[in-house]
Parts: C-alpha cells; sequence; structure tokens
DNA sequence: GGTCGGACATGATGGCCGTCATATCCTCGG
DNA sequence: CCGAGGATATGACGGCCATCATGTCCGACC
C-alpha cells in the first residue's frame, strides 16, 4: 500500500519538475521507475562537502543552501528551490562534492541513481542542455555574487541580496513584499560574506526603520524603493570634502 | 596566396584545440571550412559588455581577461589561455555578453558563427559535452574565488592568486617558478578585487623583500614555500592577548 | 627635445567592520 | 520549574585598507 502511495509520489514529482515537464507520458513514468524520492528535515545536511556523489537530485520540495563550511565562518555559494538540479557538477564529473548541501526547510529530493541519469543524458540530448541552462544560471549567480562582494559597504550587500531574493522568491501583499523564507542572521552573513554581529546591527535597525521586517518564518519588504536606494548608494564610501 | 595560407593556419588552429583534437581528419576539415581566425593586440577589446554573441570562439593564441568595468572599478572575474572556449555562456544563449573581454597579449581567436556551432552541437553530442567541463571549471573557479575573497587580507589574497597562476602557467626555472604572463598592478588589483595602491603595497614589498620579483613580461616565484605561508596564514587577523 | 600620459611608488588620514564581551529572550528537555 | 543552549541584540576597541595627495620614471608622439 504504502510502497503504491510511494510510488504515485515518484510519478507526480517526475511530471512536475520541469526539466521532465516537456516529456511524453512512457518517458516520464519510465524514469519514475528508476527514481526516489528522500525527505530532509531544516537543518539536516543533504550531503558533506568530500562525499563521493551517488545519484542526480532535484528539489521537490523545500530549500537547499550550498555552503562551504570553514573552521570558523561559513560561505554560502547559492540558493537552490523546487524544480532545480543540486550537486549536477559534481555529479557530472564524478567528484567529490566540492561543498556541502542543507535543507533550509523541510525538503523533498527526487534521487536518480547516477548510472540510470547518465544513460538519460545518453538518450536525450535536451537534458544536456537542461544542464547547460543550469550551470549558466549558477556561473551567472556567482559572478554576480563576486562583484556584489566588492568594496560595498556590509549594508549594500544585504541590500542587494533582499532585492534578489525578492525577485525571485518574494510575493506581493498589502503591507509590501513577503519573502516565505526563513533565514538566521548567521544565513544572512554567510550569504554576504560578513560576521552574525554585522548582519545583525544592520538587520535591527532596518527593522526599526521599517526598511525590512523580520516575521515568523519570513520577511516583509514594506517598500522595495527604500531598499533600492541603500542597494545603489553603497560604491562611494568617504565622500570627498565638497560633496 | 595568402588566401591559402589563412586556410592551413586555421587548419592547424583547429587540429590543435582540445575540443576538436579527437575528431576524425575529415570532421576536422569540415569545421576549418566554417572557421575563421581573428587578430587582436594586447589591451584590444575582443568585445564589450552588452555585445549580442555572433559567434563560438576559442582561444588559440594569447591570454585573455573577462572583466565587469564599473565606473570606478573593475572586477576580472577569469582568465582564459590557449585551447580554451571563451563567452561560451553567452553564446549558448544567445543573451548580450554579461561581460567585456580584453586581450592581455597578442592574442587569435578561432572563430566559428553561430549558426554553424549549433548545427555542430546537435550532431556532435560530445561537443555539450565539452561544454560541460567548460562551465563546471569556471563554476569551480568562481567559487574558489568567492571564499578567496572572504575576509582575508589583501596580502593573502594577493599570495593565493600567484599560487593558482603558478599552478596554471608556472614554469620552473632555476631562479624559481617562471610566469610568462604580463599583468599591471591594477590588472591584480581586479583579480583580487582591492585598489591598485594596495597592491603596488604588497607587490614592492614583496619585491624588497624577494618573494615575488616582477620582470620584463613575467614574474618570478624564487620560492613557493614562502608565498605558500603568506597564503595560508591570511584568516586570523586580531590575535588574542594571550597567544 | 619637450611634453603628455601611464605605470609604479609612498605617506597621511579616517572609517568600516571584525573581534570580544555582555545581556536578554525563547525553546527544550529533565 | 529550572538550567542549558541558541538566536538576537548592543557596546567598546582597534586594525586593515580605501581614499587622497604627491612624486618619480619611462615610453610615445609631435
Amino acid at each position: 500500500m504504502s510502497g503504491n502511495d510511494q510510488a504515485q509520489r515518484v510519478a507526480e514529482a517526475v511530471r512536475t519538475v520541469p526539466m521532465f515537464r516537456g516529456l511524453a507520458p512512457e518517458a516520464q513514468s519510465h524514469i519514475a521507475g528508476l527514481a526516489t524520492l528522500r525527505d530532509f528535515r531544516r537543518g539536516e545536511h543533504l550531503w558533506h562537502e568530500g562525499d563521493p556523489p551517488e545519484s542526480f537530485t532535484i528539489v521537490v520540495r523545500g530549500r537547499v543552501k550550498v555552503v562551504k563550511e570553514g573552521e570558523s565562518s561559513d560561505v554560502i555559494y547559492e540558493l537552490f528551490g523546487e524544480g532545480e538540479p543540486v550537486g549536477a557538477i559534481a555529479v557530472y564529473n564524478f567528484m567529490p562534492y566540492p561543498a556541502g548541501a542543507v535543507a533550509l526547510e523541510p525538503t523533498t529530493l527526487l534521487v536518480l541513481p547516477r548510472r540510470d541519469w547518465f544513460e538519460l543524458l545518453d538518450r536525450n540530448p535536451e537534458f544536456a542542455r537542461a544542464i547547460i541552462r543550469e550551470l549558466t544560471r549558477l556561473v551567472l549567480g556567482l559572478t554576480r555574487k563576486l562583484d556584489e562582494m566588492r568594496g560595498q559597504t556590509v549594508e549594500t550587500r544585504i541590500a542587494q541580496l533582499f532585492l534578489t531574493l525578492a525577485e525571485r522568491i518574494g510575493r506581493d501583499t498589502k503591507d509590501g513584499t513577503e519573502l516565505p523564507i526563513q533565514l538566521t542572521r548567521q544565513e544572512v552573513a554567510d550569504l554576504v560574506g560578513t560576521t552574525v554581529e554585522s548582519a545583525i546591527r544592520v538587520l535591527s535597525r532596518w527593522g526599526r526603520e521599517g526598511v525590512l521586517v523580520t516575521g515568523e518564518k519570513r520577511f516583509v519588504i514594506p517598500s522595495r524603493e527604500r531598499l533600492r536606494e541603500l542597494a545603489g548608494s553603497g560604491g562611494e564610501t568617504t565622500r570627498g570634502p565638497l560633496a
């Protein structure tokens, strides 16, 4: 029974994943026959840095951070949401995962054994295109992060972070833009490359000033325009004596 | 005559490029029939940010920097050397180039019109793999840059930069490792995300101390071990009162 | 040969922010 | 019900480095 339920859940997951959505029903059920689902709790590791990648994985529910864990501080490289393949690089090259992955929320993964995935790749050239698209997205995100990181003040970088999040996962409500995502101040700090304390200083001040309000498992941006001003004016540090 | 010479040069370029090296001779000459060569002087732009990518391009001679040009400062995302495809992302997605490209040395590019390149891609699945490999390299390089950028001092970051360069293009001589590449202090600064002045301070001190010597169109590292020490010990900033 | 621009160099100054210390609030588990 | 641990918050201190100013050297060009 529950085996049957499981099979149904897998089948539905395959149907909803963008990469597989366009396939013929038979192809979809073929894939569903090879795949399984795995559930993770918030904070649980999907894998650790250095693990060998046994499978190709796609997020079907929840959100995941890919993070390089240093002894004293971490760096979050990227966030992955529903429908996105995660860890594709390691699987493709069969290299140890260059970074760990941690669930930010209760998360479900669609799991395809390496071997099966490569067979599919051989037979469906469009899958290679999907991977290229995904890697492209990664590269653009990383270059963006790189120039955000540079020179700018911490406040500016955090403002840019939340603007990016607003574009990707923001919902408009009557109180402003809502970001239904749970991030600790530590995680915000890791995302922009600073310390917890600095992140806290900015966010608590923003809370007082009404720029960005931290709520239960979400953030609210009353006015994106305010944020955009803060994000834009970070380049110039010391204003000349004249200005 | 010169047309014939040109054809010969193209044919040889195609034979030497890693991506095409494994192909059958007929396939190679087919590609050579579609491709052309373009030469650039040092400092010349291969393209500017925002240009539409008309062709797929591979570096066959020289070296190229891909750079995001800001009003007051630049960021160099990556360096490309002989045999490497450059700008692949923009071509594949037919999006405007997200960054400019500039020749660091006299450089020759193998140029394949977009349309022809896509036909080749359809017929040769291994080309898609080559692109994926290239993108993988890019992603790993960028993530590396990201965590090098974090927290570390300027001196540490520059040390890491030259260690990386030493691995990629270093030649061992009796005086130490030689890096046959011409980089201005400004370019070094752009690579590690700092200012010219800071880069100059570090490099001129290193020159005095014999850690890294700047020569005619090259650098020399007398002892890689020295550099490695400088690269490693940058994390800890304020030593505690006890230590 | 003179001058103009670019690369390299060095000093002074001030601000951002990383580090350390401390405190409050809340959730868990015993 | 109380203690432990985690997240959030706030203040003090000090160092790295961006900015600005100034100077030298060199090749390019007229």
